[in-house]
DNA sequence: GTATGCTTTCGGC
DNA sequence: TTACGGCCGAAAGCATAC
């Protein structure tokens, strides 16, 4: 068993780089990719600017308005998502880099581990070879431009990825593992959040060099043993996460923004009998079926706040989910005084139907 | 004390 | 000055079982 070398190939501003290819006169200019909630005109966030965009600071989950502002000296363009045609030229993509991997995790539409420890034998130098390849043949495909990391690990992989970007390719070594990560905040490390960063800091702990000479007594008094040990190790760049095909996804949902804040059920449920069935379209589709029913509510200070409900058996019925879903909007909203600005629903718990069947004939039948 | 399951919140993209 | 989406998975926090 030798040692593992794992990439992380992750596409430039995806959605922005779509359109700027979809329509080459933007090329030059601010593209901001939004999602308009229709509430007004300009209500709703960014979801993806190109680097043009960034340069004025404009950046994934501002505001669209606040971004207008940014941007009102200059001849910006601002269009809608079109999640449909990202996901197509998402999947494209990703069936070439499952070619090259031994094994191969889809992380998001955007993002994914391989697994190239057999494919290079080992072989750093191969590795960077092949990524360089994998670079190549994606933009000669699609003509799209992405940044890979290329490490021991998953952690030292995402890390290296981000490291330079866009068109980025960062190889690092298990030899320089300790000097790559030793300068850098311990924000780049996953799970580290602007609030886990805030309570490092308050520690004296701003570096990774700094996380891994820190008491690791002191860091399972503030953290508990779990994720002390997860720092610890990751401060180190020791990370054992293996490369995993994804299946099914763990849960399916569906938000969306009404149109005034409101505490009435009256107007809510309208809104969240129509997520449940568009929930359950996806969980048909799939041939699911799932055990736990959630809705959700952002509240007028965009607070967040949910409630769930756990069934004896796995379900797709879809009037057992609206009446689940009325169920805990009704409890949410007597032990609450908060007006709802979005309202979700999601399942999960998520198994295979059949799966279920087997277990059914083979209970019956067997 | 550890494992497991459920609910809720956090955070990345 | 403010402004504010729609997903997903991970983790925290708690309760219960062994």
């Amino acid at each position: 068993m030798q040692a593992r070398i794992i990439m992380l190939v992750d596409l430039d501003y995806f959605f922005a780089q779509i359109e700027e290819k979809r329509n080459p006169a933007l090329k030059d200019k601010p593209v901001v990719v939004c999602v308009y909630s229709g509430r007004t005109k300009d209500s709703g966030a960014v979801s993806t600017a190109n680097y043009v965009a960034r340069k004025y600071g404009v950046k994934s989950g501002i505001p669209i308005s606040l971004a207008k502002t940014k941007l009102k000296d200059v001849d910006a363009v601002f269009l809608p998502v079109d999640k449909e045609y990202y996901s197509k030229v998402s999947e494209k993509i990703m069936n070439i880099l499952r070619g090259y991997a031994d094994i191969f995790e889809q992380v998001s539409v955007d993002e994914a581990y391989l697994d190239v420890s057999q494919k290079t034998r080992g072989s750093y130098l191969d590795a960077s070879e092949l990524a360089a390849r994998i670079k190549d043949d994606v933009f000669n495909q699609q003509k799209l431009t992405c940044s890979i990391g290329v490490g021991p690990n998953k952690l030292v992989a995402k890390i290296a990825a981000d490291y330079q970007k866009p068109d980025g390719l960062t190889v690092v070594k298990p030899e320089y593992v300790l000097r790559f990560l030793s300068p850098l905040p311990v924000r780049r490390l996953v799970g580290v959040g602007r609030k886990t960063e805030q309570r490092l800091e308050t520690l004296g702990v701003k570096t990774i060099a700094q996380l891994a000479r820190f008491d690791i007594q002191k860091l399972v008094d503030v953290f508990g043993r779990n994720l002390a040990a997860y720092f610890h190790n990751a401060s180190l760049g020791i990370d054992e996460d293996p490369v995993e095909e994804r299946g099914e996804p763990e849960s399916l949902s569906k938000i969306s923004t009404l149109k005034e804040d409101t505490n009435d059920i009256t107007k809510i449920l309208p809104v969240a009998y129509h997520l449940c069935e568009e929930v359950h379209k996806k969980l048909t589709q799939r041939q699911l079926v799932c055990r736990s029913v959630s809705i959700y509510v952002v509240a007028s200070d965009l607070g967040m706040h949910s409630r769930s409900k756990t069934f004896e058996n796995p379900t797709s019925d879809l009037q057992l989910f609206k009446d689940t879903v009325k169920e805990l909007f009704e409890k949410f909203l007597a032990e609450t005084d908060l007006q709802a600005r979005r309202v979700g629903v999601k399942v999960s718990n998520l198994d295979k139907k059949e799966a279920m069947q087997k277990q059914l004939t083979s209970f019956f039948g067997g």
